[in-house]
DNA sequence: TCTGGGGTCCTAATCCTA
DNA sequence: TCTGTAGGATTAGGACCC
C-alpha cells in the first residue's frame, strides 16, 4: 500500500435527486424521491430533505410514499443524468489517466498516476478544485474522500456527505476503523453482517481480534482472506481504468404477476430481443444464455445454456431463451423475467446454430416470426407524461410534467435558471404540449473560460442549489 | 400496496474428459 | 476395456454493490 493519500474517491451527493432539484427550481429544498413509480418500485435516490422522514435507497415506493407523502416522486431520466455523468468523468480524467468509474455518480482516481497530487497537501488541493470545478461545469456537490487505499478512500467521501471532503492521514487508518461496524467494509452486506453478528463480532477490532483462520471459517476462503485484509486497513487493489463488460441483461416487474404461460412466453422473446440490441448496440456477442424467473413467492430462480460459439443472433437467443423457460414451472405466476448473455466476446462468430438457423428460414414460410426485425419499442400512451419529463409548450416554453392522470396533464413551466415557474393543466393530447430534451443546468457562455483550465483559479460557484 | 435493474464475484455440485 | 481420479467447464444460487 502507498504511503501517501493520492486515492481519491468522488461520490455525487444524492445524484439523481441533486440533478433534479437543479433542474426545477421549485424542487430546492424539499423532499425528492427520485425511483420506480409502479406498484412494485423502490426508490434509486431520496434527496436529504426526503432522508429526513426515512425515506433511503432500495425502499419500496410504496413505504416511502407513507413515510413521507408530500415529498415530489419523479422517474430516473437515465439520459439526462449520463450527461452529468459524462461531465463529471472528463474532469476525472483530467486528473489522471487512472480513473475507474463504479457508476454513474462514482469513481476511484489515481491521483498519483496522473502526477495530480504526492502528499496529503497536494491531494488536499487537487480534492478541493475538483469539488469546485464540479459545481462550475454540472451546478451540482460531489463529496471527496483521499487515502492511500480504495477501501479507505470510499470510507472518507461516505464520512464527508454531503458536499464535504475528508482525507484520512496514512498512519491513523486502523485506529479509525478499529470502533466502526463490520457493516463498513465493503463486501459485509446484510448476509454477512448478521453471520458475523451471530459470530459476537460487530466491529472491526473485533474482526481483527478474531483472526484470519476464524474469518475464512466463517465466511469461506476468498470472501475471509478478503475481509480480514481490510480489517487490517490492507488493501492493494489498484485503480483500474477499464474494465471489460462481462454480460449483459435485461429484466422487467411486473406490475400484477403474469399467469397465463403463452404471455410469459411473448415476454420472454421480448426480452431476449431488449437483450441482444443492447448486446449489439455494444459490439459484442456472447456464448452463455441465461434466464430469470421470480415467481410469486419471490423465489427466484436461473437457468442457463452455453453454445458451442458467441452469438448475437437474436433468433438464436430466442430460441436459447425459449428452451430454458421449457424447464422451469411457471404455474401460480411469475412477478419478473429477465434474458441475459455471458461469456462476451467483442467478436461476432459466424456460430453453427444462426447459421442452422439461416438455413431453415430459407425454406419454410414459417419463419415470418423469426425473421421479426430487432425494432425499438414504442412506449405505451400512458407513460408519455411520466413525473419529472421535460416538456414543450408551444406558447408557455419549457416545463416539466408534475403529474397525469384522468385525461389530463399537469406542468410546471420552469426552467434550471428560471424562478419557480406557475402550474398549468392540459388534455393529455394537447397539440401545444411535446416531449422535450433537459435543458443544461449550466449555461456556458462562449466567451468563459473553461472550468477546466489548468493554469486558471478555481472558478467560483454559482450559487443556489446546493441540494 | 414489500422487496427495481444492471451488474460482479464466489461457491458448490455435477458432468465431462483426459 | 475397465476403473479410478484429477481438473476444467458448466450450471445454479447467493451475496453484494450502486
Amino acid at each position: 500500500m502507498r504511503n501517501a493519500p493520492t486515492i481519491l474517491h468522488l461520490d455525487m451527493d444524492a445524484f439523481f435527486a441533486q440533478a433534479e432539484q437543479a433542474s426545477k427550481p421549485s424542487l430546492r429544498g424539499k423532499a425528492v424521491v427520485v425511483g420506480g413509480l409502479g406498484p412494485r418500485g423502490v426508490v434509486a435516490t431520496a434527496s436529504y430533505e426526503a432522508r429526513v422522514f426515512g425515506v433511503h435507497s432500495a425502499m419500496p415506493m410504496a413505504q416511502a410514499r407513507r413515510l413521507a407523502p408530500n415529498a415530489a416522486y419523479l422517474y430516473p431520466r437515465g439520459a439526462f443524468y449520463r450527461r452529468i455523468s459524462d461531465q463529471v468523468m472528463s474532469l476525472l480524467r483530467a486528473l489522471s489517466p487512472l480513473v475507474e468509474p463504479l457508476s454513474l455518480d462514482e469513481a476511484f482516481v489515481d491521483l498519483e498516476a496522473g502526477e495530480a497530487a504526492w502528499d496529503s497537501e497536494s491531494a488536499r488541493l487537487a480534492g478541493t478544485r475538483l469539488r469546485a470545478d464540479i459545481r462550475a461545469v454540472t451546478g451540482l456537490t460531489g463529496s471527496v474522500g483521499l487515502a492511500a487505499s480504495k477501501m479507505l478512500a470510499k470510507i472518507a467521501s461516505e464520512q464527508a456527505k454531503p458536499d464535504g471532503m475528508v482525507l484520512i492521514e496514512p498512519g491513523t487508518e486502523r485506529a479509525l476503523l478499529a470502533p466502526m461496524s463490520v457493516r463498513t467494509l465493503p463486501g459485509v452486506g446484510p448476509a454477512t453482517g448478521d453471520h458475523l453478528r451471530r459470530a459476537g463480532i460487530s466491529t472491526v477490532e473485533e474482526m481483527a481480534e478474531a483472526g484470519e483462520d476464524e474469518l475464512v471459517r466463517l465466511l469461506g476462503k476468498a470472501h475471509g482472506h478478503a475481509l480480514y485484509a481490510m480489517a487490517l486497513a490492507r488493501d492493494d487493489r489498484p485503480v483500474v481504468a477499464e474494465r471489460e463488460t462481462k454480460s449483459v441483461s435485461v429484466e422487467d416487474t411486473y406490475d400484477v404477476d403474469i399467469h397465463d404461460r403463452l404471455r410469459v412466453e411473448l415476454e420472454v422473446r421480448r426480452l431476449a430481443d431488449r437483450c441482444v440490441r443492447r448486446l449489439r448496440g455494444a459490439g459484442l456477442s456472447g456464448r452463455t444464455i441465461v434466464l430469470k424467473v421470480r415467481r410469486y413467492d419471490f423465489s427466484t430462480l436461473t437457468r442457463s445454456e452455453t453454445l458451442r460459439g458467441p452469438t448475437d443472433d437474436p433468433v438464436v437467443v430466442r430460441e436459447a431463451a425459449a428452451r430454458l423457460l421449457d424447464s422451469v414451472d411457471t404455474t401460480g405466476g411469475v412477478r419478473l423475467l429477465g434474458v441475459g448473455v455471458s461469456g462476451l466476446a467483442d467478436f461476432t462468430q459466424e456460430d453453427l446454430f444462426a447459421q442452422a438457423a439461416e438455413e431453415v428460414r430459407a425454406e419454410g414460410p414459417e419463419d415470418e416470426v423469426a425473421e421479426e426485425p430487432v425494432t425499438a419499442e414504442v412506449p405505451p400512451v400512458e407513460h408519455r407524461w411520466r413525473p419529472g419529463l421535460d416538456v414543450r409548450h408551444a406558447e408557455l416554453g419549457h416545463g416539466w410534467v408534475q403529474g397525469s392522470g384522468l385525461g389530463r396533464v399537469t406542468v410546471r413551466f420552469e426552467t434550471p435558471e428560471s424562478e419557480v415557474g406557475r402550474v398549468r393543466t392540459f388534455r393529455i393530447d394537447d397539440p401545444a404540449l411535446e416531449p422535450a430534451d433537459p435543458l443544461p443546468l449550466v449555461r456556458r457562455r462562449p466567451d468563459e473560460p473553461s472550468a477546466v483550465d489548468k493554469t486558471g483559479d478555481v472558478p467560483v460557484a454559482r450559487p443556489g442549489n446546493s441540494r
